[in-house]
DNA sequence: CATGAATGAGGTTTCATTCAT
DNA sequence: TATGAATGAAACCTCATTCAT
């Protein structure tokens, strides 16, 4: 993905980036990527037009640039995520797993929020791009209920399901928002998600009726 | 609610709007509501522009009566469930309560997933309505966990957060349906999910590693 | 070659189109296709931007009207030109076919001198459809050149160059306008062109020197 | 044609210049002066921008370099052509002016064809002057003529007529060259059309049918 | 002397909406 | 009641030119 640009100073073409992709985001996340007009843009940066587009191709670039930045704060969250050390119990390593990607998720809860509404608008290659960030991050969970099943403390009759179940309940604390802040803390959801989450990746008693399925 | 019109036909104005929307949807459901012309609405419910314009005062009202008849679909099936029956348990209260709920999820997938994505263009007042049909149809669920706590069957922590995990956890049929629906057909998805969440709300055994919370 | 408009009456399309390219044309020629604004079109044919573009996809479609309108004028010529009559001489037919194209040539000067300047910028499929307009109706002079050296009243060493030449001479009447129109009339260009020409493809005396080369 | 630059060093401003008019003078024939922006002039003579604009007031200040430069070269080939030497026939005179036009058309034909396209955006005293050297080349053919006819062995009723047609034919070569190139090399060109001047300006036998008129 | 970042007017095109028929 | 032609504001984007460094 490179993006045209008229500067050749590298630092430059960086720093004017990061000033438009953070007042695109700001008006993004407020009222949409469609709504929000190059003009805006520009304005909350302080730039005029002609000299946003000395930085940016077009308005899809800087949309695109926006997800980059989502992605690899994903990305990096995904890889200094050190949950799962080797002397937790596969619980201790779900807690804090979840005690982590749910403060990352309040953090950029807009960006959340963005995904959930906009992942239509982007081009292919970078939806495909966003989709591995999550999958790559979702696998930390999912690595975790595996250890746990091995060590027999976790009974999960699908991994794959229990994995995107504890993501989404993640995720829903930015896409639920209207709901959930008003009534929880955010150490108050993650004891309570917790709590929730390890029952029923534990596999609860009632076999006899699932049985019957 | 009122939506400007032209004509003092009642029954004509209900018929023309029905086809409108209906015309409306697929669009919008197809490439977004911002993405989709009023020009090409008309042309799909064989109308002419100025014909569409004496039953609907604007593109925003089609958006509104759209939004409607999904919460009144929403609404009819919380009305017509009658899942909590007296001689069920819990149990199988909420086993059938999920099914049901996620074959209305299966078929008003599309409609669920752009209630994800674009309820932002939504006027308020109508995004509060809608807020409304989903609590009262999350109640559904709510009502049946209360019971099982009652029962001693179930234990959970907080009601509001459970309610919330299942309904958004049906949800994901609709709104990850590009990882589900390849691993899974509804009636698979609605026995393991059943079975996650029964797990979660029986409370597992490890209270010591929750307690120390 | 169909072009995008948002109207289904055929009449009035032709008609507004017909407004578009007499006003675009203009233009064009005044100064040249990339010169000119949709807007002075818009302005010269009395329409909004707005309803231009009910009856044209782009700026690009108006040149292609444009050019289509000239091809055609020149296909249709083409077709009428009846010069090479049977009870002609071949110095009859060739100064009739040159009198008849000069002017046809005089008539639509502007477009003549267009397609040398503007040719460039037309879409390829189009260029190629006025070359083949061009060679076709230089087949007319062809023939004529054809016939005379059977009949031996001609002597062209080669046809097709002989050809190119009439036809250019000819259309140098438009493209040297600056220069002829102040020294011939249309009919004494004719007369004094049809001499030259066919001085030259009778072929003079001096072979001698030719054969030397 | 004073052009402004901010330079005193004369012989720097010189080089600079030619260095922008060998990079523009590609780019405009490759695209057109109108589809060529400063920036790419700029980036192909290896030049900053506003180094550019050091040398040169503007664009079309680079346009009237590019056609004075020319000229400049039509200029030169005019006084440099020796053509008409007394020991000559008219006709050898006019063959091997003929032969030395054509070879020059041919070295600058993309210029050639450019003139025949792009004249238009000359401001005009540009264009005079242009028409000028075009002129002063003419009259090279001219005096041939002139002379031919004196000597008897030329007929040419109209000497502005005959000496255009031949320069019109010569360019020819440069602005029919999709045609004449796939079919001629430049020598076969040169002989042919000589061929066919000559026969031209000899004037052929069939003056009765002229005389008609 | 050289640079290139900054500007903003103006280009083409879209589309919700109105209103005469 | 039904039509769809007409509108024009506003969208995205380009590019010749200036000027502080």
């Amino acid at each position: 993905m490179t993006i045209r640009t008229y500067s050749a100073d590298e630092a430059l073409v960086q720093e004017r980036r990061r000033q438009i992709v953070t007042a695109a985001a700001a008006l993004f996340i407020r009222q949409g990527f469609l709504k929000t007009t190059v003009r805006e843009i520009a304005g909350h940066c302080g730039m005029s037009i002609g000299t946003l587009y000395h930085y940016v191709g077009s308005k899809d670039d800087i949309l695109s640039l926006f997800e980059e930045a989502g992605s690899s704060l994903l990305a990096r969250f995904t890889q200094q995520s050190l949950s799962a050390q080797n002397d937790m119990t596969p619980a201790e390593a779900l807690r804090r797993a979840i005690a982590e990607y749910l403060s990352f998720i309040d953090e950029i809860q807009d960006v959340i929020v963005f995904w959930y509404q906009e992942t239509r608008n982007l081009p292919a290659t970078h939806r495909q791009y966003l989709f591995q960030q999550e999958e790559d991050c979702a696998n930390l969970f999912g690595r975790i209920l595996a250890h746990g099943c091995e060590c027999g403390e976790f009974r999960v009759t699908n991994l794959g399901l229990a994995t995107h179940s504890i993501v989404v309940l993640c995720d829903m604390w930015a896409f639920r928002r209207w709901f959930l802040h008003k009534r929880f803390t955010l150490e108050q959801y993650a004891a309570q998600l917790t709590e929730l989450v390890l029952s029923g990746v534990r596999g609860g008693g009632g076999q006899s009726v699932l049985l019957s399925e």
